[in-house]
DNA sequence: GAGTATTTTTACCTTTAGCTAAAAATATCT
DNA sequence: AGATATTTTTAGCTAAAGGTAAAAATACTC
């Protein structure tokens, strides 16, 4: 044990670059731009913040460096995004919402919610693995599920393969995908792959063909076809 | 229509102070010292708090003399209760909270969800016209049933009569009542009303007496026995 | 109605979280 | 390696929401 980081509530900011962090830190730190991009701050905001949260033992932090979490900080980011996961089945599954307007309402709530409501939503919704947007939701005890599936943009031609996840965020790229019906659990042949522009050529189980420029096919991610659905693991990057 | 009040989102804290002058307003102005006591802040902030509700059009103000809502500052107070009271709603109904713990987590709620939200959960919830304490629940449009009940502090002996509201806000007391069965709709008869010491003595269904202090006959809400259960109409003070 | 008590306000600080503009460090390019 | 470009930090401001302590107004009491 070190030092006396009492548990005081963190406020909603410190959660969303916990957050932020968590998600871009695929290895090693984060810069202040990125951070800034995501959460629409200026850098300058973020270099503050990440002092802040080196202070308060969330993050190591090295100027001109980056940031990244501690083990205490990630826990907090996965305690958040947790909520958020479970917050967004239920709008999905309880309220109706759709697919598109779950990701901004449930920012919101997940900073509102305490421990007690959201083991209970866990519970309500018979503590799902995944939420609807096909990505894994951190178990309470802070394990999360290791990720198999892969953006479609780095599939090979000829390949079969199934939607196991697309990215929230951006609200038109859902709303685009779900009007051609290419929703999670779609199974999919990759046509082609095309290495100069990034476009993807798939066709789904009724024939149709669809193409997908670069930016959509980096936000479907894709298991192989014969890969189970199921899965559940230990901690790692996200 | 008078100025360029364009309606941006209220803060939080601004939400609760406009709750709280809407809870004490029962009729004329409320005083900084009441309103700093229901939330636990100086009442010098209340001053300035005032001041700046006034600013923004949504209470009248004027110094040494208290403030009271603009109806511009109701309708957003009466939003908030609405919020509050379906949500804790929700959570006694499919979260299964105890009416205990819902005040405190509704508190937190109240703030972060939106109208679509809200009125998605109204539907999930079947439209009820009251909460789990008793409580009229403001309808979309910004009506509020007339309230019917009165304190059991206020009833009069030989008098039949049926639970119909219990405050929240204290755990305890409603901890204490749920214990001894005084629960919402239980039919009770009143004994005794003692002036000198606010003490109410009543007799449950079962022939149990029950004896209540002052600050406990004034949390617990009772109607006319015959009085019939169901009621709505149009807007009112408190 | 004068004097005391209480309430309310004023004046001035504090923290959180953001911003801009300029300075400093790191990267990139030829 | 030197010059330029980009990124990051520093310094100093702002707005919300709170707090304290002293001054001012109102209320209460004899």
């Amino acid at each position: 044990m070190k030092g006396p980081e009492t548990t005081q509530p963190l406020s909603s900011s410190i959660g969303d670059y916990l957050k932020v962090i968590w998600e871009l830190t695929e290895s090693g730190a984060v810069s202040t731009t990125d951070v800034a991009a995501r959460l629409s701050v200026a850098p300058a905001s973020v270099t503050n913040m990440f002092r802040r949260l080196q202070e308060m033992g969330l993050a190591r932090y090295e100027r001109y460096r980056g940031a990244s979490l501690t083990p205490r900080g990630r826990r907090e980011a996965l305690r958040l995004v947790r909520r958020h996961r479970l917050i967004e089945t239920f709008l999905m599954e309880h309220l109706k919402y759709s697919w598109q307007d779950v990701h901004e309402e449930a920012e919101r709530l997940e900073h509102a919610v305490s421990d007690e409501f959201t083991e209970r939503l866990a519970e309500l919704l018979g503590h799902p693995s995944r939420d609807p947007h096909g990505d894994p939701i951190p178990a309470a005890d802070g394990t999360l599920a290791v990720e198999r599936s892969r953006p479609l943009s780095e599939a090979s031609a000829g390949q079969r393969v199934r939607i196991a996840k697309v990215s929230d965020e951006i609200p038109e790229v859902l709303n685009h995908l779900g009007e051609r019906g290419m929703t999670l659990g779609r199974r999919l042949s990759v046509k082609e792959v095309r290495a100069l522009d990034g476009i993807v050529k798939v066709e789904d189980e009724e024939g149709n063909e669809h193409v997908l420029g670069e930016s959509l096919a980096r936000s479907v991610f894709v298991r192989d076809a014969s890969d189970p659905a199921r899965d559940r693991g230990s901690a790692g990057s996200p």
